[in-house]
DNA sequence: AGCACGCCGACT
DNA sequence: GTCGGCGTGCTC
């Protein structure tokens, strides 16, 4: 019977489940299919949602396929975005379900949005005007409510709403609960630039009126005018093509606010906002607004990245450098590398923005890979504050003291001028490390080897990694002496005890992850700082990011060396960048900025280059150190980790994969090693890191090895592309 | 991811 | 004797 019809039609489902390929399915007669539409699929006794991969026509002598059961409708998966899917599985070496799953992310938003019926008021008045229905007519005065709304803000029951609604005093209407965005204006006035600032945007419109996958850096100090250089750009676009879709990638949640309040000043619009804590309704809306797309501009963090956009013509990534855009958890990927490679995929220009590239950029920039745009600083504005180290070895801190004398010195000197200070130590908590000056026991997380750390204002240790946390003991565990615990090494927590201690009028904040918890803490605490309530800020990474103090004219790294070795290759970059960042947003002309850099090695290379304020020897010394130890750019990385319940068969298991390592030119596999943090709940850990020349594809390099291995069930392998933690 | 199948412990 | 624990494997 088949063959008097010839081959059947066949459609490629993708799921959004971990399974390791797209399953063929037969098309019924009559049923119109095409890729991206969204269907109803039988797998395994169930009903699964997937999305149309490809058609073909089904291959004989195979074994009888199931048939597609339905269309569910919605928008359909724009061939960009399922080319993205595919590409970013194979570089992240990932199933594409897994990324498909990332991209619907709100399946509910394939029905059109909801309507709800809504009240306003109309024309006529009712001839007879009780106090109820007067009620109702001033509280349908506002805006249009629902009938229940209104009954409610009136005081009354429905059935006076009802009444006025059959009387025509009340308008009816439908309104859809999930609004489309407002559209951006591109014809308006932005602000004037300045002559570079001219220059800089005619590159970008000249880059939008070639079309295509272009990458571009924008490279300019804080107050350069970025922003209203790459709005440029996203003006010119919306002029020429009105239906292109742009993303502006963002590092944090918490500072988008004020780059949603110049969008809309300079588009008359906000973008639809998009990052993964966002409520359910406003989700959806977003996700079909993309999908279906008419939402223009959307911002958002690294996971909007995977929305399904239909028109994506630019995407910006805004202070591209940050870490923050590297996801290290679940399904493990770099923004910015990614936004990059969906450029190329759907022909679109990305703009790379910062005042301090990543070493990544700049090599890419400087290859001729991106077009390489400067931005300096209006004349006689340093871009680095002046930097001063301060030898340790020769002014050490009293003991248990973490200032040492002559930075003390100068932040008296500061808080005498009411001015501010920063001291920056990326270390959270009070003291990391507590061990029992009895038997020397170091307390430790109960399912992972690592330090607790001790944190004093919740009187509690705590593990950074697991988020164990317990009160801290009175009696050492191990020998039962009395009050022994003692915290070893500095916190953020004690060095801002310690300023407290030096300063006692002094008002003192600490600014870490765990002190300002959330947007609003967050801003609550940047307003304080801008207002010149706090006098000394004592932070880690998150208090270097776009703040503008422009009191703040000290700056204490607390511990330089930190930054500079260890187990963070990028550590180095960090605090240069948090100097710029500091920099760029204290010490105006009037009140030049200054740092202090605490350190037992002042001739470092680095810190050299940091004093004499020459940001081409730092990055110099930077770009050496990588292309002498082969590490990115210069390198690839990409870490294997193994984790499981049992630590012998892990071992077992490891031995195996290490002995299936393909052998590759340029390919080093080192491991396996105990990942660090050997336990996490439970699951033991082994860690391979794979290092290779720059022209090898590690991705494949992965693929081919994982291909080569048979994994037990029990034990899960996840790969990390460019890790940027190596713990 | 879900779901079935399967092989060992304490229960009506 | 069975109910059910979750370790293992499969889904076009």
């Amino acid at each position: 019977m088949n063959d008097l019809f010839g081959p059947r039609p066949c459609a490629s489902i993708l799921f959004p489940l971990p399974l390791p390929e797209a399953f063929d399915y037969a098309v019924p007669e009559g049923m119109a299919l095409q890729p991206g539409d969204h269907v109803l699929a039988p797998l395994g006794g169930r009903h699964v949602h997937g999305v149309v991969w490809a058609l073909k026509e089904e291959a004989d002598g195979e074994r009888k396929l199931k048939p597609v059961e339905e269309v569910i409708g919605g928008p359909r998966l724009a061939e960009g975005t399922r080319r993205f899917v595919d590409w970013s599985a194979g570089y992240l070496v990932e199933p594409p379900g897994v990324i498909l799953r990332q991209v619907l992310r709100s399946s509910s938003a394939l029905k059109p949005s909801p309507v709800e019926t809504v009240y306003r008021l109309g024309q006529t008045r009712p001839d007879r005007l009780t106090p109820a229905r007067e009620a109702v007519i001033a509280a349908a005065g506002r805006k249009p409510m629902s009938a229940a709304d209104l009954a409610r803000a009136a005081g009354v029951s429905g059935s006076v709403v009802k009444g006025l609604a059959d009387l025509g005093v009340l308008v009816v209407e439908e309104r859809e609960v999930d609004p489309p965005f407002e559209a951006p204006d591109p014809y308006r006035e932005g602000v004037e630039l300045n002559e570079i600032q001219r220059q800089a945007a005619a590159i970008l419109r000249r880059l939008v009126a070639a079309g295509g996958f272009q990458a571009a850096l924008i490279d300019g100090v804080t107050g350069s005018g970025k922003t209203e250089v790459y709005f440029e750009a996203v003006a010119e676009l919306l002029r020429r093509e009105p239906q292109a879709q742009i993303l502006v990638l963002l590092p944090e949640i918490a500072l988008t606010q004020s780059v949603m309040d110049r969008f809309e000043a300079r588009f008359g619009a906000r973008p639809a906002l998009w990052h993964s804590d966002i409520g359910q309704k406003e989700r959806r809306r977003v996700w079909r607004e993309v999908a279906t797309g008419r939402a223009r501009i959307v911002a958002g963090a690294r996971s909007a990245l995977f929305l399904p956009f239909t028109g994506l013509r630019a995407i910006i990534v805004d202070e591209e450098h940050d870490p923050t855009f590297k996801q290290d958890e679940g399904l493990t990927y770099h923004a910015r590398d990614l936004a990059v490679a969906r450029g190329k995929l759907e022909g679109a220009l990305v703009v790379l923005a910062s005042a301090t590239p990543s070493l990544e950029s700049l090599v890419n920039a400087e290859a001729g890979r991106y077009v390489h745009i400067r931005l300096p600083g209006r004349a006689g504005l340093a871009e680095l504050p002046e930097i001063a180290t301060l030898d340790l070895r020769e002014f050490p801190p009293e003991r248990g003291n973490w200032l040492s004398e002559p930075l003390v010195r100068e932040m008296a000197e500061v808080f005498a001028r009411g001015e501010q200070t920063l001291l920056y130590l990326n270390r959270r908590g009070f003291a990391p490390l507590v061990l029992c000056r009895a038997c020397g026991h170091k307390m430790k997380s109960p399912d992972t080897e690592r330090w607790l750390v001790e944190h004093r204002y919740t009187g509690r240790l705590v593990c950074h990694t697991t988020g164990f946390s317990m009160p801290k003991p009175r009696a050492c565990p191990e020998c039962g002496a009395e009050d022994s615990l003692t915290g070893v090494g500095p916190g953020v927590e004690r060095v801002a005890e310690e300023a407290r201690t030096r300063f006692p009028d002094a008002v003192v904040e600490v600014f870490s992850s765990d002190t300002a918890q959330g947007p609003d803490a967050v801003r609550d605490l940047v307003q304080r700082m801008e207002r010149g309530e706090i006098d000394i800020l004592v932070g880690t990474q998150i208090a270097a990011k776009g703040h503008n103090f422009p009191r703040l004219t000290l700056v204490g790294v607390v511990d330089a060396d930190l930054g500079l070795a260890g187990g963070d290759l990028r550590a180095g970059e960090r605090t240069y960048q948090m100097l710029v960042q500091a920099a760029g947003r204290a010490g105006r002309a009037d009140r030049p900025g200054k740092a202090i850099l605490q350190t037992h090695q002042p001739e470092h290379e680095a810190l050299q280059a940091l004093v004499a304020g020459d940001r081409a020897a730092f990055l110099d010394a930077e770009r050496m150190m990588r292309e002498h130890l082969r590490l990115p750019p210069y390198g690839r990385l990409a870490a294997l980790v193994l984790s499981g319940p049992d630590p012998e068969r892990l071992e077992e298991t490891a031995r195996g994969i290490a002995a299936a390592a393909p052998l590759a030119e340029g390919v080093e596999v080192f491991g396996p090693a105990d990942a660090p943090l050997a336990v996490i709940r439970g699951r033991w850990r082994k860690r391979f890191l794979v290092q290779a020349d720059r022209k090898v594809d590690v991705s494949a390099y992965m693929r081919a090895w994982m291909a080569r291995v048979k994994i037990p069930a029990a034990i899960r392998a996840s790969v990390d592309i460019e890790p940027y933690s190596f713990l």
